[in-house]
DNA sequence: TAGTGGTCTAGACCACAAT
DNA sequence: TTGTGGTCTAGACCACTAC
């Protein structure tokens, strides 16, 4: 038959209910209420002690299973991975990645201005060649030690950055605050010798080899909002994602 | 009212019918018929000149939202972001990236055999210290230029490699072909210097940049299937992916 | 044969955005 | 107010797996 999940549902709120299912899934996942390996009670079975139609409770499953914390398998059941796969991959910022990871950091802010946008920031940022965007230049210390340098350029009307403490506050913070909403985002990542700035900001020697990483990011209407070109102290960071074959 | 993409439908196919409206729908987008900002055709109504429940229309669509491919907003309809945006970072072998890609490509297999796992493998493989996985590493030139030199580790009851032409076909296409589902992976990426022997082998100079990559890869039970130790040259590969927030 | 997930239907009501 | 997507129901039939 399978394990039963401890579910509780709350009729009354915002909350979808498909939503309220797989977080509590999830949560008994990653307590080790449910072990990998484990066979969960059949989707019909769990839909029926729940009070929900099978359609809304295979929805809660599947985010689970998007997820890479389940697998269902046709004429089996559906069985738990394990907690230890990574979230996949989200959109955040390395200021959120390195908040959330408890470091100590700090961030110097070594230019923040308007300059106009020449042919590549024009593809990337799909502005017209000469339109005003912000160029915002930060270096990031981790633990006191200097770990990236990151180069963020931004069409003028997404943000307004005069006067905003951007030592403080990381970028998708304040563009979260000015009412965007970023959905999707294309990085690249390589890697490349330090040049004589770079060496110098970074506490390396020229020619040290830097993970780099160019993103632009698109808000939920499809426009791209902001492009950055960073690098990284090679020895210090590694980009880290999980991958989930559908 | 939106555009109106054209779809046709099989339903005696065994292609579930949302997926046939996905995969048309993806290819109006990257042809161009539908361009980025195009609004479609509301839900309802798309659904009823297909001849299908909104349900399973909305099913197909979701797939290209995942994708990144399409944005729906509540009140207002949903539109086409654009085919520019990359598909989301799939489970592919460098091998399938290259083959895909069209690019002339030659693999030469360095050592194939049979080891004793040590701590790491241990810990990436999930298996005892001490217990046989196979050791394979690979030099693979593309345009007769070297590019990139593989290691790969696999525990030996996940196949039998004895006597496999990997030379010609990728480790991937040969864990397919053996009933092996791949189904997440955990992918590392940095930068390192290359030493002497990765430098004679890649035809660079020692210490110059290398972008290196380590994965791990599950398959469809949770079991780890294969880990992979890699390094490419920085000059000739970046790592491309797609985020999409949820 | 029995049990499971995979797919599909034909509706319903709600929340949000534009008008 | 109208139109849109967001959520949910209560079923149905099928394909695959294990026994």
């Amino acid at each position: 038959m399978g394990e039963l999940p401890h579910i509780t549902l709350d009729r009354s709120s915002p909350v979808p209910l498909y939503f309220q299912v797989a977080r509590q899934l999830e949560r008994a996942i990653v307590d080790g209420s449910l072990a990998p390996g484990d066979r969960i009670m059949n989707e019909v079975e769990l839909a029926a002690r729940l009070g929900l139609s099978r359609p809304t409770m295979r929805q809660g499953m599947q985010l689970l299973v998007d997820k890479g914390l389940l697998v269902r398998k046709r004429g089996v059941g559906t069985q738990v991975v394990g907690p230890k796969i990574r979230r996949p991959f989200e959109l955040t910022s390395l200021h959120d990645d390195l908040a959330s990871s408890g470091q100590p950091q700090a961030t110097t802010v070594l230019s923040c201005s308007v300059i106009q946008a020449d042919e590549e920031l024009s593809v990337e940022l799909q502005v017209p060649v000469g339109d005003p965007v912000w160029s915002l230049e930060r270096l990031r210390n981790v633990r006191d030690e200097p770990f990236a340098l990151m180069h963020n350029f931004l069409p003028v009307d997404v943000v307004d950055l005069h006067g905003v403490d951007l030592a403080t506050r990381g970028l998708y913070a304040v563009l979260r605050e000015a009412g965007v909403q970023l959905r999707v985002a294309n990085q690249r990542v390589g890697a490349r010798r330090a040049d004589a700035r770079e060496a110098r900001l970074l506490g390396e020697r020229r020619g040290a080899p830097l993970l780099t990483m160019t993103r632009t990011a698109f808000d939920s209407a499809g426009r791209a909002v902001e492009y950055g070109d960073h690098v990284y102290r090679a020895d210090r960071y590694t980009v880290e994602l999980t991958l989930v074959d559908r």
